[in-house]
DNA sequence: CGATTGACCGACCGATCGTGCTACTGTCGC
DNA sequence: GCGACAGTAGCACGATCGGTCGGTCAATCG
């Protein structure tokens, strides 16, 4: 890896942090040049553009999820095991602060409603997420571990919900008992969708 | 109502709807006041500090709230039909973007870890949200519909996910099939406390 | 060895940010 | 009819925003 491709991978890892706390809209050239201890002009060669760094830093942060959620749960068996750790490590990273879910979440109200390569590229990967949850149910519905009836999406949507819930209650309220509850939930959803 | 609190209830008005779409950190006093038909110290003079204006952009958005969600759910009887109510405007208000409930989701993912006293507004709010819906519950488990072992807390929390989920979904991928899920997600989140 | 190139910096641009200060305008009590 | 005062505008400030430009330094290559 040369000299260019390692400092930019390193302004990345900052910027996700960054755009974790601050937002999307808040990850700003100024001080994420300050942060990762490059000059603006410096920084800003490497991009080009804002959109291009914040199009960049959703890309890290989506890499981290793959590679720190996505990709050890679909290391497990497929069904309940898979779901389960999948749920397991998602809460975990919201809970600790891992950049990468905390950026989709914090990026998502901001670009909702402003069109941009920003939106498409968050609305596209939301879109993965929900996907790749269906894809587990549909696995364990294969599998006879669930309900021939269960509905992938529906489970996707109430999946991400339960994360949402928890991470803006822990974030906001600072509230252990909420990752508890988390856990409930999940579980009583896991419930109406498991085989008789 | 003097021309002073009249002027100022029309900028909140327009304030709280950009929060909602841009964010409460996007919501700018130059931009406010170019909406609002003011000039930029004229409407600074109602507020004082961007800080003022933001709290007083929160506090609309809850009386919004209160008004157009809350009361109108408290005006039902007791347990399912008044929790049912709270539930659908929430929803409703949501998908129409409504800006109360918006600007809350917009607002919390840029201050839950930025201490002062915005971020303390949000997070007594949103306490007394989950509380609210918390004590419809516990009055339900006393009018007998609920059983007796529900737990509020928990319930308050998963229908927070389920609207959450809702919105991010909604928001971002226009997919009407969204609210639909939602509303089973309700009914099903229903099911589990109801008494037998 | 000199020429080229990739990585980076310092200085700077126009625009906009939040925020003061001053002055005008209308309304109302006397 | 006039002073008081609330409401609003004009204007300017320092800071910061995203972004540009010319240039430096080290490594590489012919």
């Amino acid at each position: 890896m040369g000299k260019g491709a390692s400092t930019r991978l390193a302004v990345l890892e900052v910027a996700t942090e960054i755009a974790a706390r601050r937002g999307l809209a808040g990850l700003t050239i100024g001080t994420l040049a300050e942060s990762a201890g490059l000059s603006k002009s410096g920084l800003f060669a490497h991009f080009g553009s804002k959109e291009e760094l914040q199009l960049a830093t959703v890309g890290h942060a989506r890499d981290r999820f793959v590679n720190e959620v996505l990709l050890p749960a679909l290391a497990q068996p497929r069904g309940e095991p898979r779901l389960r750790t999948f749920f397991e490590r998602w809460l975990v990273a919201c809970r600790d602060g891992m950049p990468a879910g905390c950026v989709y979440l914090s990026a998502k109200p901001e670009f909702d409603d402003q069109p941009g390569r920003v939106r498409d590229q968050l609305a596209s990967d939301y879109r993965d997420l929900l996907d790749s949850i269906g894809q587990m149910v549909q696995a364990g519905i294969a599998e006879g571990q669930f309900r021939a009836d269960a509905d992938p999406a529906q489970f996707a949507q109430e999946l991400d919900g339960i994360v949402l819930a928890f991470f803006f209650a822990y974030r906001l309220l600072r509230d252990p008992a909420t990752e508890t509850r988390a856990r409930r939930a999940f579980d009583a959803a896991l419930d109406r969708i498991r085989a008789t």
